[in-house]
RNA sequence: GCCGAAGUAGCUCAGUCGGCUAGAGCAGGCGUUUCAUACGCGCCGGGUCGGGGGUUCGAUUCCCUCCUUCGGCACCA
């Protein structure tokens, strides 16, 4: 058998909340974890807190609590978030654990047995206001504490160090002759160079405050910095003999902040305590959301269980899994989201089982069709599917999950224009049932691969697919590889699950809505004026005041004569009727009063932002002049609506009191 | 400043160990279909493969240089 699988995320410093960042790394090693479980690996996933230093006592102290309850309120929030995003570590760890104590004191005891432990004086730069050190680059010129805005001290004080000195050649071996310990490549590389730059010793203990793991033998020192926290991935493991088998991790999910102290000084640590090393540390890379960064008060925010509430949390883990390539930085836009999930979850996947299994229901009595039926004429475009699979078990063990997921679509598109050559609807009408129980079954077979497939992503829609398959819940055991491999379980006659949609549609309505729900501040918008798309935008009428502040003057479009603009003729309008395009998701066709014979036919790009019948009745801005414009269909649009914003979210440009329709704007 | 990575279609990216018409997904356009959640399928991408120079019969792919962006350059959980 294999060897288990042992995932850990960071254990999370509990001075913030969860966030959408916390949340990536811990969904990333949970979907990990459960592709090992599919395959029949034995796994264990771990996460946690990490609870003491001197912040933590700091704010403590200044609400009046003991650091432990302090400490246990903060932690609670993670504890209870992960089940919400359908992550199921086996055990959760905190560093005030008492069994997390008594194993980094033990650990601690063998790093000192071999001679690596000694006592010295730190020195640092500290802020009296602040009771804390500072790195030379955290402070302002002169050495000011940018809280207080005093110099800060130069302190000494007495702490132990570990020679991390001694370990710089054992770790360029262990680059060298393990290149995957360091995911992704350029990582490695960067911690090579690190290294290879010289190390200095590492100063890991505190006298100045004492909330953390206590020295053994010299209690008047806590342990610091890392080492009782990266402590952590060993001494979960240690008061079972059956889990202490787990040890080495297999895999370290780590933000690529905290690299260096997962790729440095926890294999130092370790190689000093004559511990075998983990396998691999992976670091991904940082979230923006929607290309802002992730501030403080965005984090705030941003709560992962909002988004899953919004959206479903097989939803959120799929976006965060396919759209962010693992390993480098990427952005979270709910917009885009909305489109994976419409287009590739909706789409491609909800809808191919829409396209056969009614056939079941109305045909074959809402059984699994027999399975004998002849070989098909279409059936090689799906012959690529087996190795798409294949291929997506690989990636996922890599990890790069987000290829993963790339292959199981690339199967899902064969599938998909399967059924449309292969056409089950004509077998039905002729009535020519071998033949679509043919194609029928070859892709709810499909469909039942990708099920299983997809669980580590999403379990939850996973098996909701698998109900509508007639089949049971992925459950995974030891020693049992569940991935597809050609075998089914669907047997001819079995009775098949009830239709139902796996992912209804969010329409551009119920999108605002949804954004709306999770109460996030709107981005300022440009200020664009657009109306129907593509056509020449007009620049916003807005002629900075005297004297306002120049925003983007860089983007200033040059100016233009008094006789170019008299050019435009701007009216003011009236909606008086509007209705969606159909099959063109941003676009209304609008009849607006311009004062004229008959209202005017307008194309606009309004529809992610309004909905039709919120338009009738307002004032609009017209450009009036404007060439017509066809948009297929023989719609044709003779004006354009004034607007600012990106297309999801436009504000409509109008005019105060009102005016009759057909009122010239200049 | 030093070290490293990257700059390829509107967007996100893949790829080329030098050589057929440079690819995918999404978005957009055209067409088609109606079994289904207005969904699927087919076709459509005049991209100086960041700029310049060099090597070569031939470079997007190798070398040099410049520009831009990002990351690392130790105590940030």
């Amino acid at each position: 058998m294999s060897r288990p699988f042992y995932v850990t995320t960071p254990i999370y410093y509990i001075n913030d909340v969860p966030h959408l960042g916390t949340a990536y790394s811990t969904i990333a090693a949970d979907v990990l974890r459960r592709y090992h479980a599919v395959r029949g690996e034995r796994t264990f996933f771990l996460t946690g807190t990490d609870e003491h230093g001197l912040k933590i006592e700091r704010v403590a102290k200044e609400r009046g609590l003991a650091p432990k309850a302090f400490a246990d309120e903060m932690s609670a929030p993670f504890r209870e978030t992960w089940p919400k995003l359908a992550c199921a570590p086996d055990d959760f760890i905190r560093t005030t654990d008492e069994r997390h104590e008594r194993w980094a004191a033990e650990l601690w005891k063998r790093v000192a047995a071999s001679g690596d432990l000694y006592e010295g004086t730190y020195e640092g730069w500290y802020c009296v206001g602040c009771e804390a050190y500072y790195t030379e680059k955290e402070l302002a010129e002169g050495n000011v504490c940018a809280t207080h805005k005093t110099p800060a001290e130069r302190v000494r004080e007495p702490s132990y160090f570990f020679k991390l000195s001694r370990y710089q050649d054992r770790l360029l071996e262990l680059y060298r002759d393990h290149p995957s310990f360091v995911a992704p490549g350029s990582r490695l590389n960067e911690v090579k160079s690190f290294v290879a730059g010289g190390l200095s010793d590492l100063s890991v203990s505190r006298t100045t405050f004492s909330w953390g793991v206590p020295v053994p033998g010299d209690p008047r020192h806590v342990m610091y910095v890392w080492f009782d926290a990266l402590a952590n991935y060993w001494t979960v493991l240690q008061d079972d003999p059956e889990r202490a088998a787990l040890w080495p991790a297999s895999l370290h999910v780590v933000g690529k902040d905290i690299l260096r102290f997962h790729a440095i000084y926890w294999p130092a640590f370790l190689m000093s305590a004559g511990l075998p090393l983990p396998e691999q540390v992976f670091a991904h890379g940082f979230l923006t959301f929607g290309g802002q960064k992730m501030s403080k008060s965005l984090r705030n925010t941003v709560k992962p269980t909002a988004l899953a509430d919004a959206f479903g949390v097989d939803t959120l883990r799929y976006y965060l899994m396919r759209a962010i390539a693992f390993g480098q930085d990427g952005d979270f836009d709910v917009h885009d989201l909305v489109a994976r999930y419409n287009a590739d979850l909706g789409n491609a996947l909800g809808n191919l089982l829409q396209r056969v299994l009614p056939f079941c229901h109305r045909v074959f009595e809402g059984l699994v069709p027999p399975d004998d039926a002849p070989p098909e004429e279409h059936e090689a475009l799906l012959s690529g599917v087996p190795e798409s699979l294949r291929m997506a078990g690989e990636a996922f063990a890599t990890p790069a999950p987000h290829v993963a997921l790339e292959r199981i679509w690339s199967a899902l598109r064969d599938a998909n224009a399967y059924v449309d050559r292969s056409a089950p609807w004509d077998a039905a009408k002729k009535g020519d049932k071998p033949r679509l129980a043919g194609i029928v079954v070859r892709v709810l077979r499909l469909l039942e691969s990708v099920s299983v497939a997809l669980w580590p992503v999403m379990p939850g829609k996973a098996d909701e697919l698998r109900l509508q398959l007639g089949l049971g819940p992925v459950s995974p055991s030891v020693g049992l590889d569940l991935w597809p491999s050609g075998a089914t379980a669907l047997v001819a006659g079995a009775k098949l699950g009830e239709v139902a949609a796996l992912f209804p549609r969010i329409d551009p309505d119920r999108q605002a809505e949804l954004i709306a729900s999770l109460g996030l501040a709107p981005p300022a918008p440009a200020a664009v004026a657009v109306a129907a798309p593509s056509a020449p935008a007009a620049p916003a009428a807005s002629a900075p005041a005297p004297g306002a502040p120049q925003a983007a003057a860089a983007d200033q479009p040059p100016s233009i004569a008094y006789d170019d603009f008299a050019k435009v003729d701007l009216r003011v309008g009236v909606v008086v009727a509007a209705e969606r395009v159909p099959r063109k998701d941003k676009l209304l066709s609008l009849r607006v009063d311009l004062g004229e014979a008959e209202p005017r036919a307008i194309v606009a790009g309004l529809a992610l932002s309004f909905a039709p019948e919120a338009l009738v009745g307002k004032r609009v801005l017209v450009v009036a002049n404007l060439e017509p414009r066809t948009f297929g269909k023989g719609l044709v649009s003779h004006g354009m609506i004034l607007a600012s914003g990106p297309s999801e979210s436009l504000t409509l440009a109008t005019v105060s009191g009102e005016p009759a329709a057909g009122s010239r704007v200049k």
